[in-house]
DNA sequence: CCATCTTTGTGCACGCGTTCACAAAGACAT
DNA sequence: ATGTCTTTGTGAACGCGTGCACAAAGATGG
């Protein structure tokens, strides 16, 4: 994914993991959360505990960043707060843009997540003639034809696609030639870009993927652990006869994450 | 696998990677395409291109399964879907119960992502009264009250929550209380589980901070780049200067202030 | 039946990420 | 100042994941 590193061991800033970089925003929260209630100092446990990690990957991971702790005391909320934030670029003001305005497209527009960390939602793009002009979260829907101009006029370099899945490619490489840079996919399909621009996918079902796959391996070993089994574990059990729905007409079709309106 | 005596038998699921369990979704989503346009047999070449994946990963996640490849031919498409659909348990149904039915819920509520793989969306969990009632995606909205029943009459085992992140560790408690193992969480917040219970989050702030970042690192470089060289060369170097990056930038001002809810 | 060609399955090495454990650094009390 | 106590920052070991490279396995053609 990330184009290649530099031979560059460690030297200043920009040595930094890219699994560091995954929890920097996981750290910010929590800070942010601090912060909000006045606490002066924090000690590498206490906010370990707070963003769900362990305390020396915490301490490893801001190791990266320089020295901001004081031995004996901890970290200063508000200088750590100011710290990540410029390290993920936060300190400034990042537009994007959202194609495809349907279910997703629309909550992500009211995202309230996006705001509060510099990123404002600069355009909404959608194929669908009817949605244009529409306003979503207070913003005129526009229509896919004025991809390109929305995207140069804002300076955007990040978008967002939430279109389906047979639309994506398109719209990926309509955005990359208008100049966008960084890509959140959220249709269920790889895209193809350039060197030089990063993509990141969120897929909502491959998330469930994951918890069947852990949840049925827990199953299992119940019903291998005891035969007879209490009361507890009937629910687990009842999944299998719940409702037999095996949805017929073969495999599903790679279904687009919204509905187009 | 021929020195699968001495170690772990990866006959079953006991010895697949995490990893490897994470990239199955991937694999399944290309095949059933496949199997869609009726290919018969796919080599992991070309199906680790679909999944935009390395081969060699592809052929090792796979060994993880058992050897279901023929040497020479390729895969076959129709055999391993079955294969990687039994493998992460989605041969059978999952009931899964949505909390928090506003916009992010209700676009989950609606997303045909889950339902084509097994998950039945079973019920809609919402503290709104004014909602209570009304259908949202063909399901009609239960107050919070309902909770436990829900996940009870349905033999919910997966939940996943997408409340402000305030309510969202009381909604866990009460989902775990209930029986529910798994949960997929969209609130920006750790989750506190007992053991045995999986938690997999997906924060959309969290990803668009992750490319702010590389964004950052990419303009940095390319500013460093514009003053030592002509600006028609800087597409060009781009690519190539990764190491040496300007520090800091003068102060911008705006700093994240707040976490919505 | 043998030769050749294709593609899998995997041994191996390497690098990244995680975790442990502890010395160094500073605060604080006396 | 000096000692004690707390907590950071990091060296080092370990384990996992990744990618290379190739032998083995089977198909295919003569």
């Amino acid at each position: 994914m990330a184009t290649g590193r530099t031979h560059r061991p460690a030297t200043r800033s920009r040595g930094i993991p890219e699994a560091t970089v995954a929890r920097l925003p996981l750290y910010l929260r929590a800070l942010t959360a601090l912060s909000e209630r006045s606490v002066p100092t924090v000690s590498s446990e206490e906010l370990a505990a707070a963003a769900g990690v362990n305390s020396a990957k915490l301490r490893k991971d801001f190791s990266y960043l320089g020295s901001y702790g004081t031995r004996g005391v901890g970290y200063d909320v508000e200088y750590l707060v100011y710290q990540i934030s410029r390290e993920l670029g936060l300190t400034q003001d990042w537009p994007v843009v959202i194609v495809g305005i349907g279910n997703l497209g629309a909550a992500l527009a009211n995202y309230g997540g996006f705001a509060s960390r510099g990123f404002r939602v600069a355009a909404l793009i959608d194929a669908d003639p009817a949605l244009t002009g529409k306003p979503v979260a207070g913003i005129p829907v526009q229509h896919s034809d004025d991809l390109e101009q929305a995207v140069r006029d804002n300076g955007v370099s990040i978008g967002v696609i939430a279109t389906p899945a047979g639309a994506a490619q398109q719209v990926c490489d309509r955005l990359v030639a208008a100049g966008v840079t960084s890509i959140l996919n959220f249709a269920p399909t790889v895209l193809n870009v350039p060197d030089g621009v990063d993509v990141r996918k969120v897929d909502l079902s491959i998330e469930l993927q994951i918890l069947a796959f852990h949840e049925q391996r827990k199953a299992g070993e119940e019903a291998a652990a005891d035969t007879a089994l209490p009361a507890a574990a009937a629910a687990a059990v009842r999944k299998q006869s719940a409702d037999q729905v095996s949805a017929d007409q073969g495999p599903d079709g790679d279904v687009p994450a919204v509905m187009p309106a």
